[in-house]
DNA sequence: CATGAATGAGCTTTCATTCAT
DNA sequence: CATGAATGAAAGCTCATTCAT
């Protein structure tokens, strides 16, 4: 009878189920924080009873903790696909060889945790204080960036190429570094430019800001 | 009448009470985090009834913006109460000079922000993600600290000292990188070794990573 | 297609189904109460879909429904099979003899009700409370009983067997008296001496706990 | 402007509103049950928010094992106010003195157990399967009542004053009869009879059914 | 100024039941 | 006959906020 927004029910297959859920998840933790969002909010956006989330997830936790273990995933395998740093012996860059190295780095990095700006958002910002756990799970993503972008500097250095200096400290400064700048951008609503945040920041890695002689 | 330990009512003049209750709140906001914290945790703390709170915060944000307009107020007159950076014409700096202010300038941000690890905790932890609107007040302590490092690059620029460079991003950058570190300081629970931070982002945001010539 | 444990789907004809259903549910309820026991418990012990036990009952209810008849049944057949009692005229019993026969009249309600642990559990423990409407079919459960035991009672009275009184109080009380013996057994998880009791019980009904002069 | 039940909001110390939520539980576990109660239901009974109740209560659950804490502190107290039964030696008493002792001693655990209707159907009925833990405390409210029992009829016993029995057996045994016929009167919604049923029991327990000779 | 009992909107979660396959 | 993904009413519970004292 009527044509009201009755919503038949829809079968899918669980797996695609389950993504549909973590996707409607990401975005409504993004626009508002988790603390925020309703468990309605996700099935309404799914288009869900809210007894069919809870056949995937336990509860609203494991629903954050699933999303952050899909980034994990996803800057893991995306760094190793990629070939660790090999410098020849005895290679002296030049600078401008140098910055783009650096650049290309960056941008990987970037591009991968950065994805989209919901995740960003999630990663950065709605996924914060969140709770313990999760708390936790994120600060592992940062630590597996940070992981890789150490690796590299070590190489670098051992091989000559830059300056001696605590990777360490270096890797996580500069991630945080580019995190601020990537907020910047979730903040004011733009999308995220990964190239020129990688190129600004290679720059600032490689020369620092004191001027050439 | 009650001989129990009924902990006696007590009577504080209101500023008095409005900075003991800002107090507990800080501390106990830093500890668990906005959310996990209720009203009736900060009002045990700071041994009152839950009614008197309401009778100097409207509401539980309203307790997170002040503490939070604290922290800037705090942050803008400390940076009002140091000089610009005057570069006197025709000066060149040697490198070592050169590091010297660069580490003095974030000493004395890093002081202003991270004066003690509660306030610390709340600026980068936990008032997170809170609220929208908390989110808005916190990220005005970053502008007012990026702002003030902003202008001294400029006028540095201007003087020569430095090579040329987005002042802002640079800025943002480097304030994004030295809490970061704090962060990490923070979550492993060691005190926060400020002269340390400040030495090594001096080296980095001064020389880069690129090895002398 | 898929080789995993998928527990392959079984047919069956429907009345070993539902004797099948009605067995797990015994199980399954006796273990741990009506309430606790859900509906995917049931299936599960049964090895079925959720949607195949509503094929054979309307609700969670008509399966404690249908577990209750399936008891009175047995409880009502095992009774008339067995010969009422028929004292001959001017026959009088010995102490030992009335004894043995009050004993095995007792052995006989109890082996009909409390076969099996589970349904004694059910019966006695797991049903009570359960459901308005389910506390009567039980409560018919024990009519049943307390009604074979008052037909005795009036044979005998009339016989001159035993002294007056009130049938309809003594067999309720009776069988009040064995039932929460046999609920010490279950709650002790001993199995139920089904001789010992009525033996016991058969001693305080004949002679009281009054001495003989 | 509107006349409709807006129920003012009312204040009471706090052990008047314990004990007045606890009255309108009893009355609602009584009628209903356990779980087919809701907290929401007591709450309007008692012209409570649901908050409130959960001053004075952490759970549901701790709602009924408070109630039937209530119930077994009266009990004991009913009991330990009454003197033990002392035999003097050689005393042999009539039938009719035995029978008098043992109708008021089952007269006093009824009326303690059973003081109103609504006790009486909550321990015998709505209480029961209700929860693994509160089974248990209302188990501990029978086993009082059965020690007690038990233990004036080991007096009995030693002083000779009854026949040789398994004491606890016929303690429990009665004690199940009793609650048996008090079920009864409850299903049947008749006002409990306690000087009826303490005579018909004591004349049960005191002489059996076998005739005088 | 201070209190804490009272409140109820709103949230998470459960689970008997339905139905497309 | 059988399935199990989907459902949503209904419940328990929390906690920021109010207000009579």
């Amino acid at each position: 009878m009527s044509v009201l927004k009755k919503k038949r029910r829809t079968y899918l297959p669980a797996a695609e189920r389950r993504d549909q859920i973590l996707d409607c998840a990401l975005e409504a933790f993004a626009e508002a924080g988790y603390h925020a969002t309703s468990i309605a909010d996700v099935c309404s956006r799914a288009g869900i009873g809210r007894g069919t989330l809870y056949q995937y997830f336990g509860d609203k936790r494991a629903l954050l903790e699933a999303l952050a273990e899909r980034i994990t995933q996803r800057i893991v395998k995306s760094f190793s696909e990629r070939a660790r740093l090999r410098v020849p012996p005895d290679f002296k860059p030049t600078r401008e060889q140098a910055l783009q190295f650096v650049e290309q780095r960056f941008a990987e990095v970037l591009r991968a945790v950065f994805e989209d700006a919901a995740t960003a958002r999630l990663v950065l910002r709605a996924g914060r204080g969140a709770d313990g756990v999760v708390d936790g799970i994120l600060r592992r993503i940062d630590e597996a960036a940070i992981e890789r972008l150490e690796e590299e500097l070590r190489a670098a250095k051992e091989a000559g190429v830059i300056r001696p200096l605590d990777e360490h400290f270096v890797a996580r400064f500069f991630l945080g570094g580019v995190e601020k700048i990537v907020l910047a951008y979730i903040e004011d609503d733009r999308p995220i430019d990964i190239r020129a945040i990688a190129r600004e920041a290679a720059l600032l890695e490689v020369l620092g800001i004191y001027p050439d002689e």
